[in-house]
DNA sequence: TCTCCAATTGCATGCGGATGCAATACTGCC
DNA sequence: GGCAGTATTGCATCCGCATGCAATTGGAGA
């Protein structure tokens, strides 16, 4: 190759555009369509021509574009996944799962984190312009940011949440359920005076689990209830626990947690700060039944999210309704897995 | 509005397709051109006009469609983020702070994950259809496959990873310093008998630090080194500690473990397995100061990589890359932060 | 009020590929 | 060998928006 020659190719290699189904076809010396047809699943293109076309391809390293196919075809093969930050850590476990789950559908994810889950307007927006075929969303929406998602035929699935009096798809753990458990058995083992760390203000999820601790609670008979706030982080566990000794003359029996990153927050400042043992003096529970939990040291007593069936059933879900759109809405409810750790005491049940 | 028109307008709502730029332009009077000005930045459009126009819009919900767009504009506003399966704790992190920053400067995240490093063909495959803009990849890639993206003019930056003897883009931590660093503090502290844990074989984080600890520990003339595997998950830091226990007559002095979550795991299998005092017996040193690492009962002694810095770098870089291709290739290299944690004796420097 | 220039607006076209329809090639069978 | 029936292929168009260019409008200055 002369230098001038080199340096030409050099030029048309930085300067070239990708090459498209024209550039192939004419390098087959066949029409467009038939390019477009190699490259489709259910067309008919006969050996010799898929050969002749897969030849130039590769010679040109073509690869279809996808944007221009999803415009043509309507549907982008994208779903956009909402995910609010990371304080929790139960939410990457969630987000690598569904992003392989529809991956190995040939479904590509379009990421969305959300620092609060008010900030979702604009996300919304640039869900709409993207002409994502379906959304997951493990963040709250408004019924108006519903509507405009359903006139525009977008599917949505809600991931540990919904929506009330209104029909959305969605896939949840029964937070209640699981509360009821724990306290149940709290109550079993003779805790009597207890208290609460509820998780930030704007969350469904914290809500919930708090609901459920106190109703049980009520049935049961118990008043002796300290509620303290936190934010789902394990700092805001311990801060929380400092507070509600400082409301109480004496520590509670057991610290009913809304989170497990709280709950190891939680017995951080029972040891820590109060030189308490745990669960010799204080009983703690979480939820969630993330992997820090299982560290030897916290043994958190908990609850634990079905996240494999849970992401399966999301993306089967919503991959359903993106094919059929006027399948009717449907919720399915996973009980969580009830895991007795060493965090809390509890009577043996080797009944 | 009587039963018919009820009926017209449900089945107008379902049926019809979302509103074009065309509608829009019908509907308030002016040419499809005239909307699409409106809907960008730098064009011109008379307040008038400006006002007209969204008028329609608002009353169609229209959305400008971003695949069209892209598929004339030739970029699509999206780039691609890939990143290995969240085993390791540090990843969620980086993933969550790579999108918001990318979502602050109007730029979608296509995400992709690997169960392991190798399954990163057919990813990049992917990628080039959807054109996406440029790619930030916390996986490794081959000249090969570097050279298919830059080929299709494709921005790459690395994120701890770097491809030796070639132009590529980086950010990274500086591994070797962090260990080096690590092991003089404990060789400081009169450590003499060492473990170290490792990451999974192709992983090149795990080398480097491996790497980095053994030179170090050479050079300070220390002999007595036990290796032992993990794959970066808290159980396989366990289960390596037993093994390695089990290949020695005295346990260690110090074990130098590849990431946090490991360390975690080490400790456990020490206090746990063992019976022995952490720091009092044994030494555990980490590497990536992840939050779990500070949780109370762990407190690790580890290097903290500078997340939000090497965010920001890699996306800033990327987006440069993208706006003028020709931008010659950087490498930035960050150090760590040094987090002195009661997993490890160490001399008190109150000097 | 009349030029002249800048700001608007509309027209026509193209981005890259999918697809209905018609033309053509190939197959098996009598 | 001739024919019906099926599998391939090419043609023409369209998806929804951006943009160069020409036509038109609005405004400032004389």
């Amino acid at each position: 190759m002369s230098q001038r020659d080199k340096v030409q190719a050099e030029a048309e290699k930085s300067e070239r555009r990708r090459a498209t189904s024209y550039d192939v076809a004419e390098l087959a010396g066949v029409s467009q369509s038939a390019v477009s047809r190699v490259f489709q699943d259910g067309a008919s293109a006969s050996k010799a021509m898929r050969k002749r076309v897969m030849a130039a391809a590769d010679k040109l390293g073509y690869r279809p574009n996808a944007i221009a196919r999803g415009l043509i075809t309507r549907q982008s093969n994208m779903v956009a996944v909402i995910i609010t930050q990371q304080t929790n850590l139960y939410y990457p476990e969630v987000l690598f799962q569904l992003t392989s789950r529809f991956s190995d559908r040939g479904i590509r994810v379009l990421l969305f984190t959300l620092e609060h889950e008010a900030d979702i307007d604009s996300t919304i927006e640039q869900i709409l312009q993207y002409r994502v075929d379906g959304i997951v969303t493990a963040a709250m929406l408004s019924h108006q940011q519903l509507e405009t998602l359903e006139s525009a035929n977008i599917p949505v699935i809600f991931f540990n949440r919904t929506l009330p009096e209104v029909l959305v798809n969605s896939v949840r753990c029964d937070q209640e359920e699981g509360e009821r458990w724990l306290v149940g058995e709290l109550y079993d083992a003779g805790h009597r005076g207890y208290a609460i760390v509820t998780g930030p203000e704007d969350s469904p999820i914290s809500a919930e689990r708090t609901t459920g601790a106190l109703r049980k609670l009520e049935e049961l008979g118990i008043s002796d209830i300290t509620i303290e706030h936190g934010d789902f982080s394990s700092t805001s566990g311990r801060r929380a626990f400092g507070t509600l000794m400082g409301k109480r003359s004496t520590p509670p029996d057991a610290v009913i947690v809304a989170n497990d990153a709280m709950a190891i927050g939680v017995v951080d400042g029972a040891r820590k700060d109060f030189g308490l043992h745990v669960p010799g003096d204080v009983s703690v529970v979480g939820f969630d039944g993330v992997g820090p939990a299982r560290f030897a040291a916290y043994d958190i007593t908990t609850v634990r999210q079905p996240v494999g069936r849970m992401t399966e059933a999301a993306v089967s879900m919503l991959l359903d309704r993106i094919e059929d759109p006027n399948l009717s809405a449907e919720k399915r409810v996973f009980s969580g897995e009830r895991i007795r750790g060493g965090s809390a005491r509890f009577v043996s049940d080797d009944s």
